[in-house]
DNA sequence: CAGGATCCGATTAGATACTG
DNA sequence: CAGTATCTAATCGGATCCTG
């Protein structure tokens, strides 16, 4: 069967935004990707046909435009398209007060993890040296992390920049401290590790501002 | 594949809210369906399968509870599952004012509609005697709503009142009006006919409240 | 009424290869 | 980089039959 037969708006709304991935790609615009492959390094399991598909479907829906630009293709949200925060907003909230946070979290990928810190740099804490960051994580695969004053990137090997700090050991732990479930300290006991000098060691949680919704904590007990 | 593979609460609350139907289950509970039954008849294409599925999901993230009530099984919203209302209400938000509505929005069921005003009928106005609506719409099944003092109910058949009115022609030109797309005069330009007594057909439109979310109207233009 | 169990067809998604 | 095309594997859902 295609559709639900409701009148309702709720049920109309599903329909068209109910999709697997389908609000994820919203989040990712929202977030500020404009591009195909950067929307992937948000989500990495979306495959690229369904991607292509969700896209596509966003824009008959009205919700997103697709612009050819300077650089090849460009998506963007309509006045629709941002609208869509309200459901993503209450999504979340909904997910940080009550899933099981502590629970075994160990099927996450490192890439969105980190792809969301790049965005969250706080650049006025950085000392003013460029300097890269190793991410050697359970069985992740290697990412380093570049941050200079005014650009901040990702990628699979190391630039040509100073190695000034390492992140090895669980990356549930490293989730855990950036999702707002526990300080640094609780994380590194969960089994993350820094490597590197003391004072880059002691700095790194403060380079960051957390995830966006590390604010909204869990409801009271059960 | 099975998860999304992110931290993000964003993605896990899809995760285990975004199968199709999940969402309409917990509408029909925020609107007071308490019996398996009564919520399939808010939701007539859901197989019995899927919604025992859905509803043991439900309980085991938590949302909702299933106890033996006197009459068999209840299912009730948890704090949790409360909460999904901003969910909910941000879904049929955004549905009222960005999805189309004067669409050929053909393939719908008459019986979630009926559903639907049966629970949202306006007692107080309501003539003292008892009386019966039929419904024989387009290709519709032939429903009755029974409306008494106190009682509200539809059925497939007359239950033994006197037939006060009867609403023929277009569903869909039923639903505009219900959903707040357009007033009653114009449905029945779109094709929706009322026959009985003149006072009743008056007086029918008052004898509801129109759809939960009617008052929000469409986004301005585009 | 409220399901559980089974079977089978429809849909969907991932992998792969190819294109401009 | 940003896709499309195609094939196949896995999943999902509906119909049917059965139970207490």
């Amino acid at each position: 069967m295609t559709g639900y037969g409701q009148f309702c708006a709720i049920a109309r709304a599903h329909e068209v935004l109910g999709g697997r991935w389908t609000l994820l790609i919203v989040r990712e615009l929202l977030m500020g990707s404009r591009r195909f492959n950067d929307i992937r390094r948000g989500i990495p399991r979306i495959s690229r046909t369904v991607l292509s598909e969700r896209l596509q479907d966003l824009v008959h829906v009205g919700a997103v435009t697709r612009l050819e630009g300077a650089h090849g293709p460009e998506y963007d949200l309509t006045p629709a398209g941002h609208e869509l925060f309200e459901i993503i907003a209450a999504l979340g909230k909904w997910g940080q007060r009550w899933l099981s946070r502590l629970a075994a979290q160990e099927d996450i990928d490192l890439d969105p993890l980190i792809h969301d810190m790049a965005r969250r740099v706080e650049m006025k804490r950085l000392p003013t040296e460029p300097m890269v960051i190793r991410f050697a994580l359970d069985r992740q695969p290697l990412r380093f992390l570049l941050l200079k004053s005014g650009e901040v990137s990702a990628c699979g090997e190391n630039p040509g920049f100073p190695e000034a700090l390492a992140v090895r050991g669980k990356l549930s732990g490293l989730a855990a401290w950036w999702r707002g479930d526990c300080d640094f300290a609780a994380a590194k006991r969960a089994g993350l590790r820094l490597e590197g000098t003391k004072a880059a060691i002691r700095a790194f949680p403060t380079w960051f501002q957390l995830y966006l919704l590390a604010g909204i904590k869990p409801a009271p007990s059960r």
